[in-house]
DNA sequence: CGGGGTCTTGAATATCGTCAATCGGCGTGG
DNA sequence: CCACGCCGATTGACGATATTCAAGACCCCG
């Protein structure tokens, strides 16, 4: 164990500061409007770190991110997989109580904290949005918990529904992350994903077309395991 | 596995319409009134239910409430202990998405749900903390999250570290909830908890001085174990 | 064609779960 | 008051699932 990649952050403020800066008028929460920029991370990039301040709140555009948690001991626990379409990087405290990086090449719209709160102030409307947000995280983290109470296979079979369901894309579902990610995002061990998949695939349930893309042969067989 | 005990649920609305309803003034969310009632709660007794209504929020006045979910099979996976001056059920979606339980007998503090968002509505330092409740939730449960990754012991150490923090007693930890109970939050079997105890108390780092009444002996030990 | 990172596979081990028996506290009733 | 019975907790022996350690395969990119 502990064979983590550490990657060069590259401060948010200083692609902030090379960007133009959040004059751009885009759409961050459902069609609340706020003031944004679009900026590029690349492949491990850091996006914010855990203990950092949270002035930024961000949504997905293209690509793909995790969020995660360390001990101290260097064991990863990856909360989440933020998607095209995801909002992320939402803090009612000041500082960010994990940290997200660019899982591949990924675009991102940044609007400051600051900017998004004084319109909450006055419009209980985006207050609202702010509040669901959070509220709908929360739910995710909670069937996060639940997932790792499971079995190894049933493990699995959530995650790729949940890819799948998320990803939706032509007839298989091309995963972004690594099996280290996906491991850590489980509670399992790179091995044991490994395994697992091929052991699915021996049960042509799924088929694995390459490492990271692969075929729901049989979703609802997925389904049962899912308990 | 699956031995678990279902009790007889008696609904909200049942004992509300017998209390006079809300007319009582009372701190919910920090200093901040909005209408409330008591209500006692017996020992197992449901409170809500996962995928009830969720047209009130809770406060503990005394005694001690798990909330869980459950799967297909019966596995049961308790995702939060709340204490006395603990707020809970708080949903932004119309339904719980998990179920609560009193421990013990249990005097809960009720608001309704429509009163506390009329007031946000136009209020909005409720808003803010109607939030700002539900992202301490979420940081509960993303560090709920990584418990799970970590060994029994480590599992065990964090929970009577937190019990510990949270129960502040007279020189002990007295328990409300059973072995099950701990052994559903922590994603083990009573066994287990049951072993790591034992084997916590064989180190004397913790003393037993009955099952449910313990002396953290060494607490620095255990926050070692807390990676 | 080569090399590095990622992924897979295998064998041995460890941790935790399962099954089962016993203990212990507590309330009830004789 | 003591005995009984019940429920929760502990303990033991065994087994299963996932981890660890290790080797090798695959694949993309230079």
């Amino acid at each position: 164990m502990i064979t983590r990649t550490r990657t060069t952050p590259s401060t948010l403020d200083q692609c902030a500061a090379k960007s133009g800066v959040f004059t751009v008028q885009a759409p961050l929460f459902d069609n609340v409007q706020v003031g944004g920029a679009a900026i590029t991370f690349e492949r491990n990039a850091e996006i914010f770190g855990e203990g950092e301040n949270a002035d930024y709140v961000y949504k997905v555009l293209s690509g793909s991110v995790r969020a995660y948690k360390v001990l101290s001991d260097g064991r990863r626990q990856v909360t989440a997989f933020y998607l095209p379409g995801d909002v992320f990087g939402i803090e009612s405290e000041l500082e960010h109580s994990i940290s997200a990086e660019a899982i591949d090449r990924t675009a991102i719209l940044v609007a400051r904290r600051s900017s998004v709160f004084s319109i909450a102030d006055s419009d209980s409307e985006v207050a609202r949005h702010l509040w669901s947000a959070t509220a709908e995280e929360l739910r995710r983290s909670q069937n996060h918990a639940l997932l790792l109470i499971k079995t190894a296979k049933e493990r699995i079979a959530a995650f790729l529904l949940d890819m799948a369901a998320r990803l939706a894309g032509k007839g298989f579902v091309e995963l972004p992350m690594s099996r280290q990610d996906i491991a850590d995002y489980l509670g399992l061990t790179i091995e044991t994903v490994s395994r697992t998949l091929t052991q699915l695939s021996e049960g042509s349930t799924i088929q694995l077309l390459a490492s990271r893309r692969i075929v729901l042969r049989n979703p609802s067989r997925l389904n049962e395991l899912n308990a």
